[in-house]
DNA sequence: CGCGTTTGACCTGCGC
DNA sequence: GCGCAGGTCAAACGCG
């Protein structure tokens, strides 16, 4: 914590709430010059203390990164209202996503298609919402994190995407007839090694247990990573590959200890609780979990994520 | 046999 | 109104 006394906590504040679309597109292209510029920050400065910017791939550089602002945020969340950006590690993988001008089209309604004009208010006027466009999760995972879906998925459709290499998958919830939950998972285009998934309408019946849900899709698990890694010459296609690819945690829960599942258990629930409402043009994207910008987690779910984390990294 | 995927056809929203 | 693209349906087939 002493290392930020360098900065008042209004100062930081400040820098917190310029971390505009801009900002972040400066550090999406890594373009730290540009971005302390639009920080109106002392980059010499910043970089004083490499705990900031140290590489941090996985949920412990979370919490490094966000341990020593949790303070100072938790106040202004507290005070102020505004929203707040927490800049990512720069190490962090970053993932451009679909054409802005598109989502806005579809999703009219986000923060991010707010008519800055009247001109830009008549399109907006003139964009409607498709009539299915419910409430949406995006969610970007890697293979393993296709892996940690513990609900049930029926594959009901695949369909090229234009402008994506790679073909869209279409999925319902098979745990119960009558059950509205859908999901469809795409590679990302720009980052192949990520998916992008995407969950529609909820599911209409209680979370199927841990184990059950293990033991009774391990035919969907793997049947869904080979898809998911189909079309990808790199990548493993054999069932014994897909096995491969399920993240130590899931492979061996069905002999796994108390300690190991209430671990996993908050691990799958920091990826589900990253509820969005719509997508937006740009998004964090932390291990297995990316955040679109204008949908970035309040600091109410930041904090449960880095409290859950907390707990976790002390159960391990 | 039950439950899964595959895949072409069809439906629907939206831009022009 | 037309065409495009995304989303869904359903028959055929595969797997355990």
């Amino acid at each position: 914590m002493g290392e930020f006394t360098f900065m008042e906590d209004g100062d930081l504040q400040a820098a917190m709430r310029g971390c505009t679309s801009e900002a972040f597109a400066n550090i999406v292209n890594n373009d730290s010059t540009t971005l302390f510029a639009s920080l109106n920050l002392d980059r010499d400065e910043l970089f004083s203390f490499p705990e900031i910017f140290d590489s941090t791939t996985d949920f412990n550089g979370l919490k490094e990164i966000y341990e020593p602002l949790y303070p100072v945020l938790r106040q202004q969340s507290l005070s102020t209202p505004s929203n707040v950006s927490v800049v990512s590690s720069k190490s962090i993988p970053i993932c451009k996503v679909k054409e802005p001008e598109k989502l806005r089209r579809k999703h009219p309604h986000s923060e991010s298609a707010t008519p800055a004009s009247s001109s830009d208010a008549t399109v907006a006027a003139k964009s409607k919402r498709r009539k299915n466009q419910q409430k949406r999760v995006v969610k970007h995972v890697t293979a393993d994190g296709l892996s940690s879906d513990m609900w049930a998925w029926r594959k009901y459709g695949q369909k090229p995407i234009k402008g994506s290499p790679y073909p869209r998958n279409y999925y319902r919830c098979s745990s119960l007839k009558g059950c509205l939950a859908r999901k469809h998972v795409e590679r990302c285009s720009t980052d192949p090694s990520l998916f992008i998934v995407t969950y529609t309408a909820e599911h209409s019946h209680a979370h199927p247990t841990r184990r059950n849900s293990l033991a009774g899709s391990t035919r969907i698990k793997s049947s869904m990573a080979k898809q998911a890694t189909a079309n990808e010459p790199n990548m493993p296609t054999s069932k014994e590959d897909c096995l491969d690819t399920v993240p130590s945690s899931t492979t061996h829960s069905m002999a796994s200890t108390d300690q190991d599942e209430r671990v996993r258990d908050v691990r799958i629930k920091n990826e589900e609780q990253i509820n969005i409402e719509d997508s937006g043009s740009n998004e964090i994207v932390m291990p297995n979990i990316i955040f679109s910008d204008d949908l970035f987690p309040s600091l109410d779910d930041f904090e449960e994520l880095f409290l859950e984390h907390r707990f976790a990294a002390t159960v391990d």
